[in-house]
DNA sequence: CGTTCTACTTGAACGTGTTCAAAAGTGAGG
DNA sequence: CCTCACTTTTGAACACGTTCAAGTAGAACG
């Protein structure tokens, strides 16, 4: 159902049982019922447990945390987002308002969770947890990330230089993780500031990357995207 | 003696007996020691108070959470930074040398704490947490270290437009904290990684002020200094 | 049908951060 | 020296994430 299959303590094979499979989903639904209803931090594992009619220990069976299931979350979001995005790439082909509407759209399907994506990010901070988005475990869902990005540089009418190109989707992956940032700690009613920064911040990306063709400027990008390249290996 | 008074539940008076003092720096000494030789995650509160040889409620009673102990070392190695910045910024006029000299000094003072820096990071990126560093019960700290980079721009050879060197300041803290943040995941040994990051962002940075004297270049930096101006109220 | 193997489920118990009512100290005023 | 109000200190108790030894259920095999 969810994009990325969350590791079970047990390492669970692929062929479940049917029954397993069906409390799993039940886990999974009745915690983020629950996290949306009074947030994370005030939601138990007891109470996911007790709310799903099942014990704590099933809970633990399924995911080996209860930051776990805030990652199965995360998962379910981005699924979200690539399917809501879909219609926009087939569509617009002018870069601004397709990074834009990319953006926007990410920000209207996690709307529903701003108000407990901050302990998201508070897990998702730590280098050694799983949830970091630069860990290991989480690559797939970066990737997934990044390559909507990717869509969004390749369908465009954008004309860039090969190499800073090839580097342009992470970038935007990049600013999406600061428009993240930005959002989480947003209190603003209807979100007025992220939406405002991202429709004045990619006008302004647009317009730094026509510059590249000034020639002064390409020698400061070549050497940008050489130290990217440096630092990713 | 740190930077910043920690606030108590209790909100203690500024005339706090010697007796209360000292216990307070006792129950704070003894947890940084215990944090840097066995980290922050197995550092338990109860450790904390039987090495200090006090019990657990009086640790609470001065430190209302164990964030908040961490959030004191933080505010010390802010003091820090800024002691060891100083020869630095009385002796370096030019820009690139000054920026890197400053970072890097971060980089050492920090070393020690690498390790659990990542579980500081993690409390800090909640929004609500008042160890976030766009907080503001964080804003002291927060100004003491814009205004070392800002130090470091007035002190130096560049010459800039007025708005931009007005902003500057701001820009390169949030570089700073992108650094952190690199520096945060970075396991390479010696932290080469980071290291390197430093020495070639800042050559970087350095070219890219100078070229907003090209007047295609200049529309755009005019347009996200306003933006970020109008983002910061 | 009985046996056995595996997937699944249970809930008591543990460790740790945190709270709090009560005890112990401290010092100024009488 | 006593009293009273204050600060400081105590440690038992609580809540919650997590673990684990023990149990159940159902399927596969003889």
């Amino acid at each position: 159902m969810f994009g990325r299959e969350v590791t079970t303590l047990t390492d669970v094979t692929e062929r479940a049982t049917l029954k397993g499979e069906q409390t799993r989903e039940l886990i999974l639904s009745t915690a983020l019922r629950l996290f949306r209803e009074q947030g994370y931090g005030k939601t138990t594992m007891r109470a996911i447990a007790t709310e799903a009619g099942v014990s704590v220990g099933n809970a633990y069976y399924y995911y080996s945390s209860k930051e776990h299931l805030m990652q199965a979350y995360y998962d379910h979001l981005q699924d979200q987002h690539r399917e809501a995005v879909a219609s926009i790439l087939a569509t617009e082909k002018a870069f601004v308002p397709r990074l834009t509407g990319v953006l926007r759209t990410w920000l209207e399907v996690a709307a529903p969770y701003h108000e407990f994506a901050g302990t998201f990010f508070k897990t998702a901070a730590e280098p050694k947890s799983p949830l970091s988005p630069f860990s290991d475990q989480s690559r797939p869902a970066r990737e997934a990330s990044v390559e909507i990005f990717r869509q969004v540089v390749d369908g465009s009418d954008l004309k860039l230089p090969a190499d800073l190109k090839a580097e342009l989707p992470e970038l935007l992956w990049l600013m999406q993780m600061g428009i993240v940032l930005f959002w989480v700690h947003d209190d603003s009613p209807a979100l007025r500031r992220t939406k405002s920064l991202i429709d004045r911040s990619v006008p302004l990306v647009d317009r730094l990357l026509r510059l590249t063709r000034l020639p002064g400027v390409r020698g400061v990008v070549n050497d940008l995207t050489a130290l990217i390249r440096t630092l990713k290996t």
